[in-house]
DNA sequence: AAATTATGCCTAAGTTTTTTATGCATAACA
DNA sequence: TGTTATGCATAAAAAACTTAGGCATAATTT
């Protein structure tokens, strides 16, 4: 697939909501849950990740610690509190952007949120 | 708007979208258009669009005429041929995309195609 | 009448983001 | 024993975009 790795500029706002999601995460896990969610057509590439990961580090919004399991190293990268508060700017930022897309592409569309087919 | 201006690398499909609907388009005529079906919330700056049509031009997916209307110049683009072919391409992959992202962000959403609220 | 905004095209420098290509190390698998 | 998976990292280059200019005519506002 061409298409496989780009992000196109909504990579840190992606580690941000995963990390939201899933309290914290090391860099390698946050490649393999991106290409499961998107059944393998999103793959972050390491050249991308890493840094993205020091500059969000940098800016103060993620905070690390490194943990050795099974004899492998680990750095466990969260949100801190100041990164919680812009994850929530940054994804509705994220969301209004692929609305507009959305719309772009195909007007006709319209968008369902918190559909479940079972009731809740 | 922090946000007004981020194609986020998909520029030139939005262009080739619009040109495919409307047969031929101008420079300002796109940054206006972009503009109004977006609600203000997309903003092409020219030194994006006018770099990104020479580019689709040089790859020969567009051609160019120019065209004096009102005593001012304007610059008419159009999908060549294979313009034409490359544009089912890339919105496939841009739409894909777009889901991509959008699955990332909310993973409980569904997208409805051709939404009427009247009956066709 | 003069200044500003809208229409219309363009380019160049700089920044940001991503790709590509590396390097290193351990564990598991074939 | 060689390849794949796990895990981190950086550096050069390419790509995309922002910012800041430049030039010109028409319409509007002050």
């Amino acid at each position: 697939m061409k298409n496989s790795s780009l992000y196109k500029g909504s990579l840190t706002t992606i580690i941000m909501k995963l990390l939201e999601e899933n309290g914290r995460m090391y860099g390698y896990e946050i490649t393999q849950k991106v290409k499961f969610i998107t059944q393998g057509e999103l793959n972050i590439t390491e050249g991308a990740l890493y840094p993205a990961l020091h500059k969000l580090e940098g800016e103060g919004l993620l905070e690390a610690e490194l943990e050795k399991v099974d004899n492998r190293l680990r750095k466990y990268y969260k949100l801190t509190e100041n990164g919680e508060k812009e994850t929530v700017n940054r994804l509705a930022e994220l969301e209004d952007f692929i609305r507009n897309m959305q719309t772009l592409v195909n007007p006709k569309t319209i968008l369902i949120y918190n559909f479940n087919y079972e009731t809740d």
